[in-house]
Formats: structure tokens, C-alpha cells, sequence
DNA sequence: CGGGATCCTCGAGGATACTG
DNA sequence: CAGTATCCTCGAGGATCCCG
């Protein structure tokens, strides 16, 4: 189940929904690099877990928003956390895997 | 970042190593499913990020020995609130995925 | 506009064999 | 025992076209 949640999207459509619903275009705008097919399947994963609902508008152009459920919203509280200690830990990480690579190099080089 | 530690195997081995140290063979063996070419990859992603380190004893047969770092701890934190958000609400998931999966057939039925 | 259907690429990841 | 190297598979995910 976590492996599904980590599905490359989930977490940033999560997030961009926390604060509101979203129309299927101003997701796809807003994060730019994820093809439709991929947010179409990312959201349809969400909607089958249970984080999300869609409300179709029937209407020409239709219209499609997508909203947390209080489920949703639930999640987002872990998984903030998580974020959150990403962003504090990020430069650390950094430092780590600069150093690695350092070390690496002169050793590939001998 | 993120997207990095959801390496499918990295956050099963930090959380197996919350307990001490392990060597890698036993890593492998109570992992069970896993590769040693993807368990040894993960294992260098951990250890490049700095959130375990690597102890080899040279002998015969050799000895490896992996271990958390300080931060290897600290990122458990919030790890272990989202695993454990998802222990406790997989059975809400689980249903939500069924009634999902059956109207879904019946949609399709028709 | 939202999204299904189709085709295609590419890399994660498994299996196996070899080495220090 | 712990890796590295090699080969190979398979499915995530992109591009494109079409439809209500």
C-alpha cells in the first residue's frame, strides 16, 4: 500500500489538493512535467483508495474537479511530516552524497 | 529526494536496522524476495544519503556489517508515523478498493 | 476538456556466473 | 560472504490520436 502511495505523483497531487479542489486541467498545469495518462492513472488510484473524489459536471467542454476526502486530508498529516523532514534534512543529504561521491572518485581513480 | 527513499526497499531496511546492526547476509535472508544486486544497490543509496554505514571486517570470509547513522534514527521518525498511519487505516483502504472494483464491474457489465 | 486506446521506449530490477 | 559484471525481461510511463 505505501509502495502505491509512493506512485511518483500521489504525493504531489495530494498536496496540490490540500488546499481545495482542482479541475483535471489545473492539475496537469500546475505540475507541467506529468503526462495526462499518468495524472488520469495517478488520480484514479487516489479515487479507488479512497483519497480522493470526482465530480464530473456534465456539461460541453465537461468538467472534472477532484477533491480530498476527509481520509485524504487524514493522510496528509504523516505525510507532511515526512516532507517536512525532507526540506529540514535536505542540505545534510547533500553534504552526505557529495562527500560519497568524493571519496568515489579518488578511489576509482587509484 | 523522496522519491529516493521510496527505492522499495529502502525504508524495509532502515526499519530493519532500528534494531542494531546487520550484516548483509542476514539483511538478505530476512528480507527473503529481494536480489542481492538490488539489496546491494540500496544499500549503497543508504549509505551515499548517510543514513547507514557501512563496516567491513576484512577476513575469510568477509564480514560487512551496516548500521544506522544519527540520521538514519531520526528519519524513522516520521517514516514510522506514516507506516504506522498506514497500518491502521489499511482496512478503510481495502474497502474503499472493493467497492471502487465492484462498481466498476458493473459498470462495465452493462 | 477529460480521458480512453495504442504504440513504443527505457530503465528498474531479476537470474546467473565469477572474484577477492 | 559480499560483492561486481552481464544479460534479459517486463512494466511504468511518455507520445499521439481519437471520441463524447
Amino acid at each position: 500500500m505505501l509502495d502505491h502511495i509512493g506512485d511518483k505523483w500521489a504525493i504531489l497531487v495530494i498536496r496540490m489538493l490540500s488546499d481545495g479542489p482542482l479541475r483535471f486541467s489545473e492539475l496537469k498545469r500546475d505540475i507541467g512535467s506529468v503526462s495526462q495518462k499518468m495524472l488520469t492513472s495517478t488520480l484514479r488510484n487516489l479515487e479507488r483508495d479512497g483519497f480522493v473524489t470526482r465530480h464530473v459536471t456534465p456539461s460541453i467542454p465537461p468538467r472534472v474537479d477532484y477533491e480530498l476526502t476527509a481520509m485524504g486530508r487524514d493522510v496528509m498529516v504523516p505525510l507532511n511530516a515526512l516532507a517536512e523532514w525532507a526540506l529540514r534534512n535536505r542540505a545534510r543529504v547533500e553534504r552526505s552524497r557529495r562527500s560519497f561521491d568524493t571519496k568515489r572518485a579518488r578511489a576509482t581513480k587509484e
